[in-house]
DNA sequence: CGACGGGACGC
DNA sequence: CGACGGGACGC
């Protein structure tokens, strides 16, 4: 489906072939993962070699007589270096694989797999191999995946005919566990010997449907056209794990200021669009990164295998894209119209970030073989607010949907994103030179330029890779937990445990999935009473860290209610339909108030058709989904059918996860600001610089009141609502409360 | 403003 | 078996 071949007959992407003399640049061009385009970015300046010696390897080097020694002493970084029962392994040029030593799995026979077996073909997972030097050999490859699991097989690929090798090759592993590991580990951060660039890793065509056929790719616009992936990575890791970074080049090599980066699911991405889009300035830029989710790759013509047939569950979309390129309709588009497939770029009115504009960020471009250092220094980060003169005044007529609200749910995503139903964009009256927040971290002496009501905020490069964003991917918390103790743990993630776990493997940075600067994994609320700017930093770091817990909870979130809806949708005969409303204690219902709604009889499912009424669909048998060209459609998983308008049921459903999830964001983000005024009362004493603290604590008191009193007219709000809420009001509170959290 | 990586997916 | 109906980026 979508492999490196897809843009071969693109002229402009195609390197002048000699003009690269051999790509020794980019051999030497560092262990980084990130692919960056076609040109080394910042050269290899500095950055240490590919990694051919590595540690235990012994004989990761050369191969060779490396090989020979069927992993004897080979360092196994995921299971201990002692630990190698990998038996019989691998020989040198052999075909002659070793099967998986311990391999929970049934065997799959020496050698070649019997039909009869067929089952077990699954148990192997196949990695595709890319840019592996046609000269390779087996014993190049292997020692390199041996160090992330037991190889099953190693395939250079050979022309059928000609029996050259391709450049590319397959691996197969036992688990799909020790496949992530390699993909992790290697994917764009090895370089071979004689290769142009890093080696490409990734599942091969068909397991892609098993593994890895989502991506969750965003495009990233705006960037420094200095920056490196790296630092791009840095600014995305802190809402979960990067899988990808690449930046778009032009025929000179030259970053084009944006790109693409890639999630390993959809709620870090939407965090990190959310958090980001429109408010994080790279140093040297003047406009703060455009984020949407990519559009998918152009659907190549006589491709629509590569996923199941269309018509089921099932499939995957290959983008989150999707979810953006067709309008959500059940608002103003009732009848909704499958868009052609030649709409794929539809005209995309950016969400123009109604937001401050002057910055003062001009900082100079840092030096570009620098690329070592954090991009912590490099960025303005700008917390999403709304102008407020000092007073929030409670009738911000906030704008609903031309910025980048916190968190529509996804249907209303759609409007913000996709960009096609943006309203006249309403000037904001008085965009804040003063106000918002200058986030700057530049310790380069810049001092916060604005009167007293700035605070400087640590960009979210704080975290490190082991924090939430991987407890996000490793899985959701339970649905039944509290939200405050939802809340919590997201804290707890943050814990400096859980980073330093990260730090001690970290001899050299670039060995690492992600990298950190470990100046920045102190704890943010570290006592420190020596530094001023120490205590400036770290506080910064806390509301930083307050902020990102924000959006991540909050995502985490709206991952459970889908969740919920797809266990509602497929369990349904197993499942109470109403965990949502029973968690809440109340009511969600919109037409029926204190309605019974809590117990509803699970087969009412079967009914769809006459459970139009509004009164109570709190299930739908109606699912979405995305099919592989990226357009939605609606599959009913009762009677089969399928369809691309939206029904009226899934309609009424989905209001109403909407509303249920607005009284979970409602909840969780007043208990946000409440850790937000914790922090902000207990400074961790500041008290003790005069020279900080008007700077830093006039405003915080202002946040403080601007807080409650926003909370109280929050809470007064939801109360006047509880009956009927509109899509609309919902967005105007939940913008409020952004303005309010991001305080 | 801007949109996809070098080619490459065997038996 | 068979497969997408019309128009189409204009201020």
């Amino acid at each position: 489906m979508h492999r490196g071949g897809d843009r071969s007959t693109d002229p402009s992407s195609g390197p002048a072939p000699g003009s690269r003399g051999g790509g020794d640049g980019r051999f030497a061009r560092g262990p980084s993962r990130w692919s960056s385009g076609g040109g080394g970015g910042g050269g290899g300046s500095g950055s240490p070699p590919h990694r051919f010696s590595r540690g235990g390897g012994g004989g990761g080097g050369d191969g060779g007589g490396g090989g020979g020694g069927g992993g004897g002493g080979r360092f196994h970084p995921y299971r201990g270096p002692s630990d190698h029962s990998g038996g019989g392994g691998y020989r040198g040029g052999g075909g002659d694989y070793g099967e998986p030593g311990s391999g929970p799995r049934h065997r799959y026979g020496s050698g070649r797999g019997d039909h009869s077996d067929h089952d077990n073909r699954s148990n192997y997972v196949k990695l595709f191999i890319g840019s592996v030097p046609r000269t390779a050999t087996e014993d190049d490859v292997r020692p390199l995946f041996e160090e992330h699991g037991d190889v099953v097989e190693v395939a250079l690929i050979k022309d059928r005919k000609t029996g050259e090798q391709q450049g590319c090759c397959f691996v197969k592993y036992a688990t799909s566990e020790e496949a992530e590991r390699a993909i992790r580990a290697l994917h764009n951060q090895y370089t071979l010997p004689g290769a142009m660039g890093p080696i490409q890793v990734r599942y091969a065509d068909g397991e892609r449907e098993r593994h890895g056929a989502i991506e969750h790719k965003l495009f990233v616009a705006s960037l420094n056209k200095q920056a490196t992936a790296k630092e791009i990575e840095e600014i995305f890791a802190p809402y979960g794990h990067v899988e990808d970074v690449y930046i778009m080049k032009d025929g000179m090599r030259q970053s084009r200021g944006c790109g693409f980066v890639k999630f390993s699911s959809r709620e870090p991405a939407l965090a990190a669009m959310s958090a980001l889009n429109g408010n994080y300035v790279m140093r040297g830029c003047e406009q703060p990164l455009i984020i949407r989710f990519a559009d998918p790759k152009r659907p190549r013509p006589g491709e629509s295998r590569g996923g199941p047939a269309f018509g089921g569950p099932g499939f995957s979309p290959r983008s989150d894209a999707a979810l953006v390129i067709r309008p959500t309709a059940n608002l103003d588009e009732p009848r909704g119209r499958h868009m052609p497939p030649d709409s794929w770029h539809p005209s995309s009115p950016r969400s123009a970030p109604h937001q401050f504009n002057n910055f003062g960020s001009d900082n100079p471009m840092a030096p570009k073989g620098g690329t070592v250092t954090s991009s912590t220094d490099t960025a303005t980060f700008r917390p999403q607010m709304f102008p407020g003169n000092g007073s929030l005044s409670s009738q911000t007529a906030v704008p609903t949907s031309s910025h980048m609200g916190m968190n529509p749910p996804p249907m209303a995503q759609g409007h913000h994103l996709g960009g096609q139903q943006i309203p006249p964009l309403q000037k904001l009256p008085g965009l804040p030179q003063n106000f918002p927040v200058q986030l700057q971290n530049n310790q380069q002496g810049q001092p916060l330029q604005g009167p007293a009501q700035q605070i400087g905020v640590q960009v979210p490069q704080s975290m490190g890779p082991g924090s939430f964003g991987q407890n996000m991917l490793s899985g959701q918390l339970p649905v039944s937990q509290p939200l405050m103790q939802q809340n919590a743990s997201v804290g707890a993630v943050q814990a400096p445990s859980a980073v330093s776990n990260s730090i001690q493997a970290i001899p050299g940075q670039q060995h690492l999935p992600s990298n950190v600067a470990p100046q920045m994994l102190q704890q943010p609320v570290q006592q420190m009473p020596s530094q001023a700017p120490q205590l400036l930093l770290q506080q910064q770091a806390a509301l930083q860290s307050s902020y990102q817990s924000s959006q991540q909870a909050i995502y985490q979130l709206q991952q459970q209610l889908q969740l919920m809806q797809q266990q509602q949708q497929s369990n349904l005969n197993h499942q109470q339909p109403t965990q949502v409303a029973e968690q809440h204690g109340q009511p969600v219902q919109s037409s029926t108030p204190g309605a019974p709604n809590a117990i509803i009889p699970s087969n009412i499912n079967t009914i769809p058709q006459q459970a139009t009424s509004p009164a109570v669909p709190l299930t739908c048998n109606w699912t979405e989904h995305t099919s592989p060209e990226g357009f939605k459609y609606y599959y009913n998983s009762i009677t089969g059918e399928s369809k691309w308008d939206k029904p009226e049921e899934y309609v009424l459903y989905e209001q109403q996860q909407q509303q249920q999830q607005q009284q979970k964001l409602l909840l969780l983000q007043q208990h946000q600001q409440k850790l937000a005024m914790q922090q902000l009362q207990s400074p961790p004493q500041a008290q003790t610089h005069p020279a900080m603290q008007p700077v830093q604590q006039i405003p915080q008191a202002q946040g403080q009141q601007q807080m409650q009193m926003k909370q109280q007219e929050l809470n007064y709000t939801q109360l006047q609502t509880p009956g009927a809420i509109d899509p609309s009001r919902i967005q105007q509170v939940n913008d409020k409360l952004v303005a309010v959290t991001r305080k």
